[in-house]
DNA sequence: AAGAAAATCTGGTCCAACCAGTTGACCACT
DNA sequence: AGTGGTCAACTGGTTGGACCAGATTTTCTT
């Protein structure tokens, strides 16, 4: 009860002692273990549970409490908040490690239903503001998209940077942020099966002509090309209810 | 240069040392003042800087970490990370703090689009699959909604409700992590004029005809009808050129 | 000049206090 | 019984110093 590392791995995957107890914590909380409204366990008794200094907690708990998982007050205990009410997109990382909670395949699902619908509407406002130079680089980024390799994570990370080019091209913040959380956040977790973006990746076609349309500023054709093309790697699994 | 709240305001609006440290090296980051792949200075010596302790400091960074504002590396330097490729939707909050940067303006116009992206879309799913009670619920919330107080905030706050219940209802959660972001993330900070917002709030009859598409299972009404009403508020505005 | 060793940077962890709010039990007073 | 105040015991917030561990730079040896 001592130490967070097993002692198996010595001196391999080191990981620093408040990450492992973030790590912790919060899957506790998403998997419901920790319910919201109750009180965390004080700083001082989490620490002499797990064998750690305090400071190592704190450091742990501020992140919880930037997560918006949980609610600190001076003096008063630190409450457990419902993260379905408060936690925000970043939070993506790691709801898959909780056992309660969205499965794999859901959250698999839903971010990959999200980035179809921000994907298509940064084609359509990309279509409609972007600058002639931004224009011009993301044809010229096809060009090298489909001389990228048979490989196909390296496929993957070429089609990334070529979208990154058009969530720029919208001028649009909140979908470049978005972007960044569903690429490294949510999607990485997911681990689409192959399979399933084959039919995306494998079509430089489309891509070129999605590039074409947002460089003639044929804003509703990019937006009705990209949501079909981003709509293709989306399982159609419908779950029967909701709650 | 020792203390970092000012000496007036003594004892009100007193906020964490390592609260008022985030919030300045975050500014710094997005307002470009600290470029990325510089090094951010040591914790030792930002706590000698400032006059205060290195615990202190290190809860901040760990902050920016999280945030992915900053990578740090046991041993080695921790390196200023650039925001528009590594940060996520929840740093929304505070990139309007930023000197440089999107402004104001641009930020809440760029969260209402993606608030009208979103909400269109699970308005679709929610007419797709979600349970009988939980559309029974919304069009009971209606209800509420249309008795709700003539206050503009009031009105408001039922209406975040109102939409919770139909992104809830669409069973995706990276729409529901994506909708907290915005609600009590980048909207508050925006502050959308009143003027723009009435035009949606007050249309009692359109959430009502909504509510109404879901019940029935009109996915496609209910997604065209949600996109007009989220479409209201946003500014009409066109940025010139990206980049 | 090449490589090994040592000094010295960096972040990571710990201990032991103390400060600062909150809570609740207790007691005096009405 | 009800009210109000005091105080002890929580809680989180902050500080200092020490040391461990990994990375980098310098220095010395070969």
């Amino acid at each position: 009860m001592s130490t967070l590392i097993a002692m198996t791995q010595r001196h391999i995957r080191r990981e620093a002692v408040s990450d492992q107890l973030f790590a912790l914590l919060r899957d506790r909380i998403l998997g419901g273990e920790l319910a919201p409204g109750s009180a965390l366990t004080a700083e001082r008794d989490l620490a002499a549970e797990y064998g750690v200094n305090r400071h190592a907690v704190r450091e742990a708990v501020k992140r919880l409490q930037q997560a918006r998982l949980v609610e600190v007050s001076h003096g008063g205990r630190t409450l457990v908040q419902d993260w379905r009410r408060t936690a925000g997109l970043d939070l993506a990382v790691g709801i898959a490690a909780a056992d309660a909670g969205p499965s794999v395949e859901d959250l698999a699902r839903d971010a990959l239903e999200m980035r179809a619908c921000i994907g298509a509407d940064a084609a359509r406002l990309c279509a409609i503001r972007c600058s002639e130079l931004a224009a011009a680089q993301i044809v010229e980024a096809t060009g090298r998209y489909a001389r990228s390799g048979p490989d196909l994570a390296e496929l993957g990370a070429a089609d990334v940077a070529w979208w990154r080019l058009i969530v720029e091209g919208s001028g649009n913040v909140a979908y470049l942020l978005a972007f960044n959380s569903l690429v490294d956040g949510a999607l990485p977790v997911a681990e689409v099966p192959g399979a399933l973006r084959t039919g995306e990746l494998l079509d430089v076609d489309a891509h070129v002509r999605l590039a074409g349309h947002i460089a003639a500023r044929e804003a509703e054709a990019a937006e009705l090309l990209a949501r079909e093309l981003l709509s293709r790697s989306v399982p159609a699994v419908l779950r029967k209810a909701v709650r």
